[in-house]
Parts: structure tokens; sequence; C-alpha cells
DNA sequence: GAATCTATGTCAGAATACTGACATGAGTCA
DNA sequence: TGACTCATGTCAGTATTCTGACATAGATTC
């Protein structure tokens, strides 16, 4: 730890801000999942099959910010181990639907408690005003950087 | 893109929403960085030196949210090529302190010019008293997720 | 001064995610 | 109906990052 406060303009970047928030939240989250044996991503995709019951692998994937083939490899081992099923064929075109199994509903729970504790202690020191001037600016940021405002 | 209103709480997490937008700042990273042939903890690793001339591997490891391992081989490649300087022999203890060379800097140019646009992209849409109440913000959401409030 | 602790740089192997590519099914348009 | 476009699931190979481990230097403690 040499120096401290000879620190330029990283510290005023919104997007280093940003990134470090994130990055502490991460962290935070493998910190309480591992024990319980999950990756990020693994409860990412059980707890967008939790909320959205039969979504797609390519569905999946943009939910968890990942690629379609990172989330498909996960999908296979999930449902090898029981947590996922899907159909052998697909009902409509090549859409899978994926849903959890009751094992991974249960495997569920323990890691979403504890993820939502995560959150909880992320937020200790806001007020509700400020929790959702955060959810306006996040919303505003997201959509500044994909581009939203064309064409409009 | 089936079902768009479903959604239940995911859209109301104020950790997804961190997640979503710092995931969109590297994807927008990534895609102004690409064309002149730099990662974004490529990026990093010459702004962090850019801004604290001197930096250890370990330090740049911290500042780029890397370990000092992947940063460590980011420094040799960028040494191999000319871009950073290291000197061969520790002048106190086994900390190498490490520099951006003429050309580091020029390549540097570029890049910082590119990432500054995009975050002024991401601002565009938010007054100055949202981007200062998103520093606040950030910073606490950091400091609560590493425990900085213990102890005091 | 010796022992202990912490931090560093580095090597090696494993895990994770990505890019590229392919065939297939659905929707669009003429 | 047929051509075209787009999205999907999946396979293969590559790239990136991480975890584990080791020796060493400085700080701390007694």
């Amino acid at each position: 730890m040499s120096q401290e406060g000879v620190g330029v303009d990283l510290e005023t970047s919104l997007g280093y801000l940003l990134k470090e928030a994130s990055s502490a939240l991460r962290a935070a989250m493998e910190k309480v999942l591992r024990p319980l044996g999950m990756s990020v991503t693994h409860y990412a995709c059980l707890e967008l099959l939790a909320q959205r019951p039969g979504l797609s692998n390519s569905e999946l994937a943009r939910g968890a910010f990942v690629t379609r083939q990172t989330m498909n490899a996960l999908l296979q081992t999930l449902e090898r181990d029981g947590y996922v099923t899907r159909p052998a064929e697909a009902p409509v075109g090549k859409v899978l639907p994926a849903r959890l199994t009751p094992r991974g509903q249960r495997s569920l729970e323990k890691a979403s408690a504890a993820v939502r504790s995560v959150e909880a202690r992320m937020l200790a020191g806001l007020t509700e005003t400020e929790q959702s001037e955060a959810f306006r600016i996040l919303q505003s940021m997201t959509h500044s950087l994909r581009g939203d405002n064309e064409g409009a």
C-alpha cells in the first residue's frame, strides 16, 4: 500500500466507480455462494428460471450476461445433475424451454437467501430515496450505453 | 424474444441493475478498444500507469480488479512488446515499479479518448446533480459490500 | 536477534467464458 | 411457393482469468 492520494482521475470516474461497485458485488456473491458449491452464473441461471419458468437457453444467456454457448454448457451440466429439465424435443421451432426440478428449487432457496442478504448489505447505507435514484440512474446509464435513444 | 413483462423481481433488483449497467459499460468499452487491438484489462493497466507511474504489479492488479497473476502475465506481454518497463532488480524488497514507455503512452492516448467518449455517452442522460448522486451512491455500495463500516 | 506474519513476484495447472462455425426452424416478402 | 433473413441449439477450438503453490523480502512481536 504505497501512496494513497496521488490518484488523479480514476477516483472521480463514474465508469471506474461502476466497475468497482460491480466487482465488489461479484466478490461478495462469490463468497457466499462458494460454500453452497455454486458460481454466480450458476445462481443467475437458477434464479432466472425460478422467476420465469420456461426460459430458453438463449434467453437465459442474455439474462445472465454470458454467451449462449456458455449458458448451454452450464445447462447441460445442470440437466445432468438433475437441477433443470428440458424437453427432448422442441414444442415449437428449436427453442427448448427449461424448468427447475424440485431439486433445483431446493438448491436455489439457500442461495437466493444468501444473495438477498448480500444485496441488503449493499443497500444498508442508502435511504429509500437514494435507492430510487440509484434505480433510475443505473437504468439511464444502461440505456445510454446501449444506444436505446437512437431512432426514437 | 418471447415474453417481456412477465419479469418479476430481477427488474427491480439494484444488484441486477448494477450488473446490467456494468456489463453494458464493459461491452461498450470492448467495442471501441477492439479496433485498437486492446482489451479492457490491457487498457486499465496502461491508464493506471499513466496516472500513477511506478505502480507495482500487485497494485495494478487491485486497480484493475484482477488477480496479481493475471496482471503479471499481462505485464510480461506489455514489457515484451515495449509498452511498459520494469527494472531488472527491485529497488527495495521484491516490488518492481512499472512505467509506461513513450510507445505505451502513445498507445494509450487513442484508447483513453475512446473510453472517455464511452463514459460521456453513459452520462449523457444525467444531470450534474444526478452524477453527483451516482458518485455517492456507488461509493456507499462499494464500502458497504467490503465491510468498511466494521470496527469504526 | 529470532520467530512470526504479511505481501510480493512468479510458475504451473484448472476452470471459465469467448469466438467461429454449422445445420435447422420460423417469419418475411415478393 | 421460393428466396431471404434472423434466431436458435450445439460442437469445436481458443483465449482469458482464476486457484494453488513456492520462495523471498519487509514489518511486527517478543
